[in-house]
DNA sequence: AATTTGGTCAACCGCACCACG
DNA sequence: GCGTGGTGCGGTTGACCAAAT
């Protein structure tokens, strides 16, 4: 019925990656590029679905990436990015040059989670704990209430913080990294191959 | 020293969106 | 306009490791 699976799963391999196999799938991108994820794994003699593959490499294997630890002004720059986007780990992650959405998502729920709980905020909602979670009625006085704190919906469309400057038709903010690959928002809000995005050739060279 | 518990993170899964014929 | 294929995203899982008991 349905369409038909993205990969054949009897004939592929699952779980953590070898090295041989990052191996294959670096050298395979760096004379192809990237794209045509579907029909990469075999060109490249990679016993793996191309989802994995794509994932692999955007997670993990691009050189571009930053590993190491968050540091304070990145993570607080997360806090207001959720506060503002919600779970849109993606458009955060464009927020962040060389981190990556998995990793983001990863980092905010073992850590900046409990970060928020500490502080008596609901890392959900970016509000004050409520008195029935008997968390807020000891919330510290220095912890304010903010007022313009909303749930993280994206329905009205109106800025979270407004004091943060999302400017959502450049790249990251940060103008010192050239290799990092230019964001364009547009994108994740669904203009994506609009009149008004503009991104389209500088987007992947591989698509 | 052995076992248990909790934290971290890479990877998988299913769904939604977009492009194309 | 519709159906299909390809890709990207967000949620979830599970393996691994370190700390605690």
């Amino acid at each position: 019925m349905g369409r038909s699976p993205c990969c054949e799963k009897e004939h592929t391999n699952k779980g953590a990656w070898t090295k041989e196999e990052d191996q294959r799938l670096i050298a395979y991108i760096r004379v192809n590029g990237e794209g045509c994820w579907r029909s990469l794994p075999k060109a490249a003699g990679l016993l793996r679905c191309g989802k994995s593959c794509r994932l692999r490499w955007m997670n993990y294997l691009r050189p571009d990436l930053k590993r190491g630890n968050f540091t304070d002004d990145e993570d607080e720059l997360i806090i207001r990015l959720h506060s503002l986007l919600g779970n849109k780990w993606s458009l955060i992650a464009g927020q962040l040059p060389g981190r990556t959405d998995n990793e983001i998502k990863n980092y905010w729920n073992t850590h900046i989670k409990r970060k928020l709980l500490s502080r008596g905020m609901d890392p959900h909602t970016h509000r004050p704990l409520t008195p029935v979670d008997g968390a807020a009625a000891s919330r510290p006085a220095h912890i304010a209430v903010p007022a313009r704190a909303a749930p993280p919906t994206m329905s009205t469309g109106e800025p979270r913080c407004p004091d943060l400057n999302l400017d959502l038709s450049v790249g990251p903010p940060a103008a010192d990294t050239p290799t990092s690959h230019p964001v364009c928002l547009c994108r994740h809000l669904g203009l994506r191959g609009g009149a008004a995005c503009s991104c389209r050739q500088a987007d992947s060279p591989g698509s």
